[in-house]
DNA sequence: TGTACATCAGTGAACGCGCGTTCACTGATGTAC
DNA sequence: TGTACATCAGTGAACGCGCGTTCACTGATGTAC
């Protein structure tokens, strides 16, 4: 049955919404499309009334996920302060055992290694957003400050890749260590 | 047809070598049981012969990676040196550009992440070993050397992880600006 | 050392299952008058 | 504003396919005498 044009955005942002989550938490591979059309409420046969294939949802899904999680830097007044604060949550237990509300690129970076070329996009393009947000809690010249963001996140990332595929012992003391 | 025992231990060596690599290039759920037989030159009705379930495998498959990743920098003669050459090679496009024989943690990482636990004990147990053999080029007690060989490593890692999934030019600058 | 036979590594068909995608159908929505 | 009808969002069965795992079978290996 039909439903408005409104119910159908709705629906369409709650199929992403769901998705990128499920996908945090599952993989690519282990998230199917099923899955994410009853997560949104509804039955699989509806999803290519949506998205032209996985592909697309995967790619939407990621920049909603990149989304979520890189506006809270961008709209801060204080850099300097807010960093401080993104690094201490980021290297946190609460963000380790929570992937499906976490970072994309601890989450499904080894998966979106393997995906095509405009996935690659929608991930550089959310990275960059990170990147100029921390750039700005950094010192020096433009360049200086955007290498040293990247040299932070690239340690948060890992710290978090490896936090979440190792023993609790382990994972608790990699992350200390990087929280300094 | 039946084959010597020096026969079946040679196989049994070649299927894990082979999955090591396969599953670094396409990850857990993309690398089939008859994907890694027949990189061993077998058939896939074979394997229970010498796995339990696949399972079993990547377990056997992930350890031979960290080995074959570990013992270069486990072996070396003057620490410092080694530990500079490791990050300059780890870093390289080359290491980013061929998954297969390179570094577990980023090819594996988000995977190993929704595996069990045994699998998540042969990844803690490698990681240790790198931690070990990297604290001898650092400096301070033994505590603050394991602490920085844990965000050198997870700099490493998270590098080579974002470096995959960027286009060529936000790829190189990630390599780049973690190289120093 | 030679023989008779049990073992078992490897083969390929088969199993039940879930996947991404397609499609005929339904009936409420949107639109033209 | 009311009516007639075309549109199309969502449903659920169906498709071909590849997966992990099982199994009857083969025939060379390993072993007991």
């Amino acid at each position: 049955m039909r439903v408005t044009r409104q119910e159908m955005e709705t629906g369409h942002r709650r199929i992403v919404e769901g998705a990128s989550r499920l996908l945090r938490e599952r993989g690519v591979r282990d998230t199917s499309v099923a899955d994410a059309m009853h997560a949104a409420g509804m039955t699989h046969g509806g999803f290519y009334r949506h998205f032209r294939t996985k592909e697309d949802l995967v790619i939407e899904a990621l920049r909603q996920a990149f989304d979520s999680f890189a506006s809270p830097l961008e709209h801060a007044t204080s850099p300097g302060a807010v960093a401080a604060e993104y690094r201490k949550l980021y290297l946190s237990e609460g963000h380790r055992d929570n992937p499906g509300l976490g970072c994309p690129m601890p989450a499904l970076g080894s998966d979106i290694a393997r995906e095509s070329d405009a996935v690659k996009e929608a991930f550089a393009a959310g990275f960059q957003r990170l990147i100029a947000a921390l750039a700005n809690a950094k010192t020096g010249s433009p360049q200086q400050r955007a290498d040293a963001a990247m040299r932070e996140v690239a340690m948060l990332a890992g710290a978090v890749l490896i936090a979440r595929c190792c023993d609790p012992a382990t994972s608790s003391a990699v992350l200390r260590a990087c929280r300094d």
